[in-house]
DNA sequence: GTTAGCACTCGGGCAGGTTGAGTGCTAACA
DNA sequence: TGTTAGCACTCAACCTGCCCGAGTGCTAAC
């Protein structure tokens, strides 16, 4: 499926997409001869153009503008032309400079997280906290609220912590509460979220009349609070810097964009999809399959701790990004977040 | 200090402010009289102007303009001329609606409350989550993690939850986490934090090498853990909609408006500051002595439970922003959040 | 296959003219 | 004395025609 490029051809792609990555105007090719000093005039770079253009790689955006990478041509320089440099052991610095003296939650932890994409790539920052049906669970309580409400509260083995409100149906007291939160904390430790409803199910079938009726409750509810799953939250940082680019000095675009930075959901969506894959992922305009912002590329990689992926974060950027700077921060940031998340649970098995 | 005008002066101001909120465009002379069918003629209306403008209340951006109100136009005009309504019961129904069927924790009741304070709006709608430290203590949870940390879960009054990852400089089994949560809980309940700091301090002072050790290491742990503050956290939603505005038009404002957005730590000093004060309050422009988000207002109120106020919620807007819609928007969010937060709590004590 | 030459295209910038909304001033009027 | 009509003036916004330069595609020669 892939077309193959001579190695002319793929000399001056390449040079085109690094040129408009550079500047943001069409390229000419006058000025491709000049930049690489190729041994080749500017006609013969035309011929080539002509050439590139038919086959999708480039478009021009009137007839007497240089050319424009298209979506497929900067999906071939990033398979076939980028060459992907490692971070200078002074970059690496500069990334961990973010976490020193950390203190406080894991949620903290991941929104600076998205901060220090932003500020490294100078786009826009994302990190996907992960949907907790996918984390493992380490610990539940529940406090009981007054008007027949309680709390219930989940602790992951990553120190995730997130809540939800359930309604008591009979009026249950804190210390009954605590029997059942500790009944539970026994029975599901160690599980994934999948497992310890799969659990709950089969102990609510197999002891039926059997077991206390608190205990019976217990299941009852915890099932109830793990039924509807706790929406993935996402952070976006940093979205401020796409008012810098030219592309989006278009209203109308510029709000589409941020709307949509809003919403979230579509998002979740798309980071779902690129958690799955795992490794480093380049989502490319419109084949993000997310329309909604046209124009956007997407370059994710998965953070894990020992028990598998837990989460996604990455960089939301113009088509036309630096590339080879970005996908190495992405890399490297999801490596370094791994282990920071890691780092309380290797000695621990 | 305020500068009495007579009858017909309020009379121009008032329909130059409407108009141009309406419009956005500088207000003429003609269309002063046309509006408000007053029994004057344009020149005289200029002769008006010419002095509201002497006075400071009005500006034009230049010669053949209309004028265009100035902050301090604006506040004369709210503080004097603007009469509030009250909302019709439907469109008390309309900002209702976005509770209806609301499952889920605290924190996403209030984001969602600035997704409805920007809806209704039509601006961009801000929540505060009350600051740690002006919440009343419910609940506390340790939860051990692995590498010496544990997590620590405060529960408030209002079921809001907070965690924080603290280091552990003994290993303590989570057995004696749960005795030390059990007599914490004992000890504080009820309390608000900066009681619950002073009764910590106070118990270590008073019982020094009395008490069980582990009840020592609890108070100190716990104490630890209140001592720095958590942070306030902010919602903004709606944001986008300062992309429709024609005022913000210039990419150098806007762009500064995002990142004060991004950046919140100035935005939660402003509300920190107008929540002591109580009440609809009303910063208009650089009055607001934030100076990165020139041109913006912002209406706020706190919202509270039983215990006092708890935090604030409010609307940004352009300067040029529809008080009279606004405000009573901003005072029933306020009451209702306050009541949906109480609701759980009344039948309490 | 490569290159030089050339006619052609098209956006951007500049200058000049027109329009219309709106002002301030002056003089007349009640 | 306050109000009004009239008028000259100002100024942004808009349109127009113009030129310029960058860049192209094509053709013919090397």
């Amino acid at each position: 499926m892939t077309i193959e490029l001579n190695e002319r051809g793929r000399a001056i792609l390449e040079a085109i997409v690094d040129d408009y990555i550079a500047s943001g105007e069409p390229v000419g090719s006058r000025a491709v001869t000049r930049r690489h000093n190729m041994n080749i005039s500017p006609a013969t770079v035309r011929n080539v153009m002509a050439d590139l253009e038919e086959m999708g790689f480039l478009a021009s955006p009137h007839t007497s503008a240089g050319r424009v990478p298209t979506e497929q041509g900067y999906r071939y320089y990033v398979d076939s032309l980028l060459q992907i440099r490692d971070l200078t052991r002074q970059e690496k610095q500069t990334i961990e400079k973010h976490y020193l003296g950390r203190k406080g939650t894991v949620e903290a932890l991941l929104q600076e997280t998205g901060k220090a994409l932003s500020s490294l790539s100078s786009y826009a920052g994302i990190v996907m906290v992960p949907k907790f049906t996918s984390t493992v669970f380490r610990h539940i309580e529940f406090v009981r609220l007054s008007g027949g409400r309680a709390l219930v509260i989940f602790v992951s083995q990553s120190g995730l912590v997130q809540n939800k409100l359930i309604e008591l149906d009979e009026d249950l007291s804190q210390r009954e509460l605590e029997q059942m939160t500790n009944y539970l904390n026994e029975t599901l430790s160690g599980m994934n979220i999948q497992e310890a409803r799969e659990k709950i199910a089969a102990e609510m079938k197999r002891e039926k009349a059997l077991y206390d009726k608190l205990m019976k409750k217990a299941l009852e509810l915890s099932g109830q609070a793990l039924e509807e799953d706790i929406e993935g939250k996402v952070f976006i940082e940093g979205a401020s810097s796409f008012l810098e680019l030219p592309e989006f000095a278009e209203v109308g675009q510029m709000k589409k964009l941020f709307q949509a930075f809003e919403q979230k959901s579509r998002l979740v969506e798309l980071l779902d999809k690129s958690q799955e894959a795992g490794g480093v992922q380049i989502f490319i305009g419109s084949a993000n399959s997310y329309n909604q912002i046209e124009g956007c590329s997407l370059i994710t990689s998965s953070y894990q701790n020992v028990h598998g992926t837990i989460g996604t974060l990455g960089v939301i950027g113009p088509n036309r990004m630096s590339y080879s700077k970005v996908i190495p921060i992405v890399d490297y940031t999801a490596k370094l977040v791994s282990r920071l998340l890691e780092s309380g649970l290797d000695k621990e098995k």
